[in-house]
DNA sequence: CTGCTAAGTTGGAAAAACCTACTCAGGAGG
DNA sequence: CCTCCTGAGTAGGTTTTTCCAACTTAGCAG
């Protein structure tokens, strides 16, 4: 079972091999709504347990989980999953898909969640932003080579 | 092999029944490069044919691809696959994952692929607007249950 | 009417996911 | 101190996906 992981060139195919495989990315959305724990992810899911735990490592051997021991009163130590600073920039990707999912694959009822800003509450979009903060057209958009892209062989 | 596809309420779950299978993503990033014919995105992926065939037939029954008939002279019709508006719309969603990827899983090298401003140049970002096209800081948003929320059973 | 080529199909092996049942560790209750 | 309970997994067998290689198909050129 090698793990050629990020060995990857492309950003896109390495971030795919930790978040990629399936569940992980509905275990996320978990994790952001606040579930920490094995069988709440298990319940809220369905997943099997033998996935949930494979991904739950996965996830923690590459920093988007915390696993941390916690102990409430009156039994052992058990551990609980946490979303890291890392884990909590994925909620980009996880934002880009429900929105993409609002946008095209609707539900005669509307979307069921909503982004808001905290402060102004003004419903958000995910998209392109440049230096200033400044959104930018997807027309306005372009994938660019670096000096680091492996010459074609 | 019942296609509960778009019924799911959660709008992520809906998208990645669309765009979460293993390859599809990939996919799309060879796409959005300029491919558009079944061997070149064969070649660049190293994927296998029937895999391929799956994931192009849901991509475009979805919308995300069209199927389009294209004839070189002296060949008979054969067909391409090009993003529609929707499929272009994903681009959000795989600069989000290579955003990720740099920041979280470099390489020495740096990235391979970078997003810039095709008018100013400048580097681009992923991350939450507001209406106005203004960021907003991750701390900044919060996921809102609407009516449409299910309750819960 | 044979060969060439892009775009797939098909068939069988390997890997991943699924499902159910079981284990394991400690504290509580008796 | 022995049994029960509970959260967090592990184990075994089945089903579904993926992988790989070979084969098919359709039209044009020669």
């Amino acid at each position: 079972m090698v793990r050629p992981s990020t060995e990857q060139p492309c950003s896109i195919a390495r971030s795919l091999e930790v978040v990629g495989a399936r569940w992980t990315l509905l275990i996320l959305r978990e994790a952001f709504s606040g579930k920490t724990r094995f069988a709440e992810f298990r319940e809220a899911l369905g997943i099997a347990p033998d996935v949930l735990s494979e991904r739950l490592s996965t996830l923690v051997e590459y920093g988007v989980l915390s696993k941390e021991p916690y102990q409430e009163p009156g039994t052992r130590a058990r551990y609980s999953y946490h979303l890291t600073e890392a884990g909590r920039e994925l909620w980009v990707v996880l934002g880009a898909l429900q929105q993409w999912g609002d946008d095209h694959l609707p539900r005669p009822e509307g979307p069921t969640i909503e982004r808001r800003s905290r402060n102004t509450h003004l419903p958000l979009r995910v998209g392109f932003v440049d230096p200033k903060g400044k959104e930018v057209d997807l027309d306005d958009v372009q994938m660019l080579r670096t000096a680091a892209y492996p010459t074609t062989t």
